[in-house]
Parts: C-alpha cells; structure tokens; sequence
DNA sequence: AAAGCGGGGGC
DNA sequence: GCCCCAGCTTT
C-alpha cells in the first residue's frame, strides 16, 4: 500500500522521538487504578470503559465494576441485569453486553485466558481494531498499534497528515504511522504516552505546544498549523422525538416500569412507559389511550405534566412530557412490564433520562 | 461508507 | 451552542 501523505516520516529520528515521548510518560503519567497492574481482563474492561468516554467518568465506573466483577469467570458467571446495573449511566450500554458474551467466550474456548494474538482477540465480541491494539500492547508487550481519537490527533499534528480523520479510510495510515514509530522494547508506554499526550497536551483545542515533549519532532508545530490539524468533517442534523411519559402509582407503593427490547438503543434497560406523540390530540390524552391498548389499564394522569425532560443523545433527541397517576393495583398484560415496590426502583438499570423521571416523581409524590 | 449507539465536560 | 471523548457493530 501507498501513503504519500507519510513522507514526513523521513524527517523524525525515531529513537529520539521514542526517547523524548516515553521519558515524559514514565515522568508524568496519571495515577490510574487500571495501571495498577497488566492482569488482561481489567486493561479490557477499562478499554471497553474507556471508548468514547473520559477517564475522569470512568474511574469511579472501573474501580466499582471490579470490584463486583473481579475476573474472567465473574463477569462470566454474573447475571446481565447486575451488569448492566453495574454499566448504568455510562452509556453505550452495547460495549458491556458485548463484554459478558466475549468473557464467557474466553472462558469456555480459551480456558479462561485472554488470547493473546490479533486474529483470536479481534474475534471476540466488542474488541476492534483499537481495542485489541491496546490490550496486546499494554497487557502482553506486544508492539501493535492502537489508534484512538488521541492517537489520530498527535499523530496527524507530529507527521503533518491532512486526511479527514472523520473517515473510516483513515486509520489504516495512522497505524501505519504508528507501526514504523512504536518502540518495539515497550509499546506498552509507547501507546499509552501518545494517548496521555493527546488529553494532556497535545488537546483539541489550543494544544500547549510549548510544554510538549515532542515538539522539536513535530512538523505542525514548525508549520505553525497545529490549530489546524486534525482535519475532522462534521456529522449531520440530529432527529427529534417528542415522547409522553408516565409514572403510575398504587396506594399501596407499587410503580409501573417496562424492559426495552433486547436490540437498538438502550437495549434492555428499564424504563417508564412511554409512547412517541403523534401530535393528534394532546399528550395526555395520547397517553391515557396507550395504556388502556398497550397495558389494558384504565389510567386517570394529573391533568398536568409534572415536568419536560430534555434529554440529548449523539445522533437524536428526545422531549419527554412527564405525567403521574395513581391507580388501582392491576394485573398489566403488556409483555416485559411489572410492578415494583417504589424502594426496589432503584436495583433495576435505567438509563439517565428515566432516572430524572423517577427522581422528579418522587418529588411529586412528596407535594 | 454511513448510520446507530449515551452521556458528560470544555469552551 | 458545538465539539470531543482510550470506538464497535450493523446495514
């Protein structure tokens, strides 16, 4: 394969480059509980943990996950639902089923082990390119790229690479970038120091290029286009969904929630029921409707909502009119749904949007 | 190649 | 308000 964006390669002295990058990692590297130590199964769960997220968010998330779940054969043997209580409000909730279905493939097809090649490990569930880069590298001392969002960044300003990191084309010329450079005595610092590099100095925005311990390497510097770099198009408009929401409840101290589907988003999560509005008539009546079809209740909702909930995902948003109900204890003859005590709300996973629904009922039912 | 998939923090 | 974050899977 051809990369004539990789000329600039030439120009670093790569031992130098090696030297002046892992120095500053080994002198100022944070403090993190998944650098405690190289057990394979928690440099997974903090990679898995760590996509798309920031590490200050994950940490509480990590120490509590392994806590509950401190090895292959745990995880392996938990139920979904207390893993997905463990997972709840971190988002992207597919990262953590995908986890449990490829533990229990390590434990029943690779006695336990994480594997310890690129094909085998690139086989399991949830482990990508990046991801299976990272656990080789920094688990078993393999010299395998691991080209992330940090990665794409540094090294796009280091090398002067003007490719739209946006496009899925693109990482095949960073971790070719990133293959030539890597110092084969300890890739595990070396991969590691470029993604600290990129949360600490070498930032999205205003880079502190004067405290880089690169810098004398990196041609946007020289260039003076670190500002400019990296070329990233962006993303398109987002949808909007207006959903009713309801929280009923007994006399007795019995509230009304649902399981989502097992696919698409928030896959398996529990919830309040809800209905997307059409907009014909309004919210209330829209509601009252759905549960006398859906759930065959005969529910009588305060006549106004308790509270309108924003909530912003990455590709559509929802508005969600909240309303309460008290009704009769009744048997529901919806699928997946259930009464539960109000105190046992909490032991089920909701994802963010639903707690600021509980929490707002609770409110209410106090007043 | 593009879309689906969460939630929070920085500016 | 927009952008980004230690990305992967499905279509």
């Amino acid at each position: 394969m051809n990369f004539p964006s990789l000329k600039s390669l030439q120009d670093v002295n790569i031992e130098q480059f090696q030297h002046d990058l892992i120095s500053w990692y080994q002198e100022e590297k944070r403090d993190l509980p998944w650098r405690k130590d190289q057990d394979p199964y928690k440099v997974w769960v903090s990679e898995i943990m760590l996509q798309q997220t920031r590490v200050d968010t994950v940490i509480p998330y990590f120490n509590n996950f392994v806590d509950k779940f401190p090895t292959i054969e745990a995880l392996a043997d938990a139920e979904e639902e207390a893993v997905l209580k463990a997972w709840e409000g971190l988002g992207y909730y597919s990262r953590v089923r995908n986890l449990q279905t490829a533990v229990r493939e390590v434990k029943d097809q690779y006695g336990g082990k994480v594997p310890d090649t690129k094909e085998e490990i690139s086989s399991l569930k949830g482990v990508g390119p990046y991801t299976s880069g990272a656990i080789l590298s920094i688990a078993y001392g393999v010299p395998e790229p691991a080209v992330d969002g940090n990665v794409m960044r540094v090294i796009s300003r280091i090398l002067s690479i003007w490719e739209d990191i946006a496009k899925a084309s693109s990482r095949k010329i960073f971790e070719e970038a990133v293959r030539q450079l890597i110092s084969k005595e300890d890739p595990s610092s070396f991969n590691q120091a470029l993604m600290e590099l990129g949360a600490l100095i070498c930032t999205p925005t205003s880079p502190s290029c004067l405290l880089c311990p690169v810098r004398d390497h990196c041609h946007a510097f020289h260039e003076g286009v670190q500002q400019e770099l990296p070329v990233k198009t962006k993303k398109k408009n987002m949808r909007h969904v207006h959903l009713g929401a309801a929280v009923i409840a007994t006399d007795e101290g019995d509230v009304l929630i649902q399981k989502r589907p097992e696919s698409g988003l928030l896959a398996n999560l529990w919830e309040f029921p809800n209905v997307e509005l059409s907009g014909a008539g309004n919210p209330k009546m829209e509601l009252e409707l759905f549960f006398r079809k859906e759930y065959g209740l005969d529910v009588e909702l305060q006549a106004e909502s308790i509270a309108k909930i924003q909530h912003v995902f990455s590709h559509l948003t929802w508005d969600i009119d909240v309303y309460y109900g008290k009704i009769k204890k009744s048997p529901v003859t919806k699928e997946k749904s259930q009464w539960v005590k109000k105190g046992e709300v909490e032991h089920f996973a909701f994802s963010v949007s639903h707690q600021k629904i509980w929490q707002r009922a609770q409110e209410e039912a106090k007043s």
